[in-house]
DNA sequence: CGGCATCCTCAGTGATACTG
DNA sequence: CAGTATCACTGAGGATGCCG
């Protein structure tokens, strides 16, 4: 088996100090989760994306777009027209790791009733 | 393109009610993520969990390890010896969620140089 | 429409102490 | 060793208002 010493990876996400645990953060906090799967669906526009994320808040969305933006996964384009019109789209990089988010997400999502079913099981214990 | 409207699925992690978001929550959380991780690799106690996931409080480990294991992904395993004794490892379950994970952290991990550099490009054209 | 600035709150978190 | 209990604090995050 391998273990965590013998990996000695450059970025080490175990690591308190390394920023891969920030960008891994980014990518799997509350709303960069879901902002990033629903982006796996296309190109979508402020508005858009935020109805697509069910309650997210403005801010808290432009919060995450600006770090997803930074990491070089979301890819924002702004027309400077009237009204203004800003579109958003992953990048290839952000493609790649949307992907693999989506794959546990969606097997967290079939696994649903198994999940359930544990809890009935662990609150019928406890209780 | 598949829009999320029409997945339609029982458990749409996307609505703000359903389930699975916070199950999403448990496994991708801060400690979540990085637990589910050191888990991947073995069984082990809890103060060596501890060492392994650098950085988190023996309250919040535990606290970890209480959600994950009422969403029936973490076995835990106590002896009634003195001093006592306590394991942790994947369920099944558990080990093709943390599987996922791995494969998201371990991409992740290999692309720092990219976000890094994309990190450097963003703060240039807005500093 | 697509934001940013501000204020405010409370839940998540860490530190400390204690227990079986 | 493997936790639980308590407290104090910070900052994530919601509400509101304003602007190009």
């Amino acid at each position: 088996m391998t273990t965590q010493e013998e990996r000695d990876l450059p970025y080490d996400v175990f690591s308190r100090a390394c920023p891969s645990r920030g960008t891994l953060e980014h990518v799997t906090g509350r709303w960069g989760a879901l902002t990033l799967g629903a982006l796996y669906e296309g190109r979508f526009r402020f508005n858009e994306l935020r109805r697509r994320v069910d309650g997210v808040s403005e801010k808290m969305l432009s919060q995450t777009l600006h770090a997803l933006e930074r990491d070089g996964l979301v890819h924002r384009e702004a027309q400077p027209t009237n009204p203004p019109r800003v579109d958003y789209e992953l990048t290839p990089l952000g493609r790649e790791v949307a992907g693999r988010l989506i794959a546990l997400i969606e097997y967290l999502e079939g696994s649903m009733d198994q999940v359930l079913a544990a809890r009935e099981r662990y609150d019928g214990r406890v209780a």
